[in-house]
DNA sequence: TAATCGTGGCC
DNA sequence: TGGCCAAGATT
C-alpha cells in the first residue's frame, strides 16, 4: 500500500514546517485567510502578510469593515489581487450571515466567493478536522507518482482527483494525513528535483518501483507573462498602491507605451472593482476617496 | 474545457 | 538567461 497513513503522519510530526496557520491557537479565520493567500503564491511570500492581516483584522467582521482600497493595499504584491476582494466579500458574508464564524460545512464554504473545491475542503479539514479529500497541485503530483507510477499528474479532473485521495484517507487523523501529503509534495516529492532519498514512502512508491519514468502526458501549458495584460494590470495597480492620493491618467500612461493595451487594462481594472475613478476624473484604489 | 488572472525566485 | 514553478478560482 503506497502512501501509508501512519508512515506519513509520523513523518509529518517530526518533519513539518512550523507555519503559523498550522498552530493550535490559529483560528478558522486564520486558516481561511492563509488558504486564499496561498493560492498560486509561495509560502515565503505569504507568511509576513498573513501576520499583518491577522493582527489587523482578527475576525471576519473586522475585515468586513475595511474599504476595498485598504484591503488591496494590505494585499501588497501577493499577486492576483481579485483574491483580496473576494476574501473581503467572503468576510462580509460570514460576518453578516454566519454570526462571524467561518462555516464548517464544505457546501456552505463552496458558496462563498473565492472558495473553490480545494479551499473549501482545506478549511473544513485544517480548521475543523473534517475528513474530506484536500487536493492541491502537490497532492496530485504525489498521488500520480506514488500510486499511479507516473512522472507527474496529468490534466486536473476534480472528480477523479478527489476520488483518488478519498480512498487513501484514514478514518482517524484524516486532516493531518492531508497536510502530510501536501507537505511531502512541497518538500520532498517536488516538481523539478524530487528528493527521493529523503522520502518516507520510497519503498512503496510506484514511480520509484517503475524506474522513475518521465512524464508522458499532454504537454503542460506554460503561461506567458511578459507583455500580457496581466503584466500591464500589475504595473497600473502598483502605481495606485504606491500613492495615498488619486493620480492623473498621465501617471498611469507612463507605465506602458502601448496606449491601446494600457487603456484596455485600465478599463478591465475598473470593471473588476480594483480601480476607481473619482468625480474629478482621477484614478485611485476603490473606496478611499 | 481552456483561457485568464500577478509576482518573484530559482536553476 | 529565461522558462518553469508556486496550498486555485472563475468564466
Amino acid at each position: 500500500m503506497s502512501l501509508d497513513a501512519q508512515t506519513l503522519i509520523d513523518w509529518f510530526a517530526k518533519t513539518a514546517r512550523d507555519l503559523p496557520w498550522r498552530r493550535p491557537e490559529c483560528t478558522a479565520w486564520g486558516v481561511l485567510v492563509s488558504e486564499i493567500m496561498l493560492q498560486q503564491t509561495p509560502v515565503a511570500r505569504v507568511e509576513p502578510v498573513w501576520h499583518e492581516w491577522l493582527a489587523r483584522w482578527p475576525k471576519p467582521s473586522d475585515m468586513a469593515a475595511a474599504s476595498h482600497g485598504e484591503v488591496l493595499r494590505a494585499w501588497g504584491k501577493l499577486g492576483y489581487p481579485r483574491r483580496a476582494l473576494r476574501l473581503h466579500a467572503a468576510a462580509q458574508a460570514i460576518a453578516t450571515d454566519r454570526g462571524d464564524e467561518v462555516p464548517h460545512d464544505v457546501d456552505t464554504l463552496l458558496a462563498l466567493p473565492g472558495i473553490g473545491a480545494y479551499t473549501a475542503r482545506a478549511v473544513a479539514a485544517f480548521a475543523y478536522g473534517k475528513k474530506c479529500p484536500v487536493v492541491d497541485t502537490n497532492v496530485r503530483r504525489v498521488v500520480a507518482r506514488a500510486v499511479h507510477g507516473a512522472g507527474d499528474a496529468g490534466p486536473p479532473s476534480t472528480t477523479k482527483d478527489m476520488n483518488d485521495v478519498e480512498v487513501l484517507l484514514p478514518d482517524e487523523k484524516a486532516a493531518v494525513y492531508s497536510a502530510a501529503l501536501m507537505e511531502l509534495g512541497a518538500l520532498v516529492c517536488t516538481a523539478r528535483t524530487p528528493r527521493c532519498a529523503d522520502c518516507p514512502v520510497f519503498d512503496t512508491c510506484k514511480w520509484q518501483l517503475n524506474g522513475r519514468p518521465a512524464y508522458d502526458g499532454p504537454a503542460k501549458v506554460v503561461q506567458k507573462f511578459a507583455g500580457t495584460d496581466r503584466q500591464v494590470r500589475g504595473l497600473l495597480l502598483d502605481v495606485l498602491r504606491g500613492t495615498s492620493e488619486p493620480v492623473e491618467k498621465v501617471r498611469l500612461d507612463a507605465v506602458w507605451s502601448d496606449a491601446g493595451q494600457r487603456d484596455r487594462c485600465l478599463d478591465s481594472l475598473l470593471v473588476d472593482g480594483l480601480v476607481e475613478q473619482t468625480a474629478g476624473g482621477l484614478f485611485a484604489l476603490p473606496g478611499e476617496h
